[in-house]
DNA sequence: ACATCATTTCGATGATTAGCTAAATATCGA
DNA sequence: TCGATATTTAGCTAATCATCGAAATGATGT
């Protein structure tokens, strides 16, 4: 829980996880939407993958990054949700949302 | 936002929040509740207050701790929204949300 | 085997953070 | 005004963080 808030304390983090909301991207095509140093995105790219919030596939000599959707929706709406907020629609949203908690 | 999150990457300040959804409390009443020294909530406080996820109102000589729930929801639900997550559920709910975002 | 490309690890630096004790500030009641 | 109570500020330390350039690792193609 903390190391997902933690993740995404940090704009080009977050940015990062809205990018592969297009699908799965290679590191260096990730780092390619940011001014910052190879080292330091893959540094940003260990954060996001210890939180669980990303996994990895290696392609050849490339790396692709995942979003793990699930995990930021269990983070964000369990805790949201232990505060009255953030709403439930249906019985198979419920039912996935009780399964994982980082 | 990234103060928001940053402000929730700490297990101590989010279990403050929670604290606060029962009701208002004053600064000590909070403390009480942690092995840490005052000083330190207090810093606590501080950053809750930045993200203004809190505000205070002084009474005699205690300070009392409001839960910002709007300022919450609208981080967490911003965010959630742009990923596809967290749904909505009525008309109302929607204007709300429209509204403000860190 | 070698050169190249993609990515990560290493080692260093400056900034920020959580924690503490001690001191300052503010409010109240006697 | 004095003393007690509640909270914050000041000053410090140790740990973590974002960042970099340089070097190491791993995979491919020649």
């Amino acid at each position: 829980m903390s190391t997902v808030f933690k993740a995404l304390s940090d704009p080009t983090r977050r940015q990062v996880l809205q990018l592969l909301r297009k699908g799965p991207a290679s590191a260096g095509d990730l780092a390619d939407n940011f001014e910052v140093s190879k080292p330091t995105m893959s540094a940003h790219f260990a954060v996001l993958r210890e939180a669980n919030l990303v996994h990895t596939e290696k392609d050849g000599k490339s790396v692709i990054y995942h979003l793990n959707l699930s995990v930021l929706e269990d983070a964000l709406m369990g805790f949201a949700n232990t505060f009255g907020i953030g709403v439930e629609r249906d019985a198979q949203r419920q039912a996935s949302k009780r399964k994982t908690l980082t």
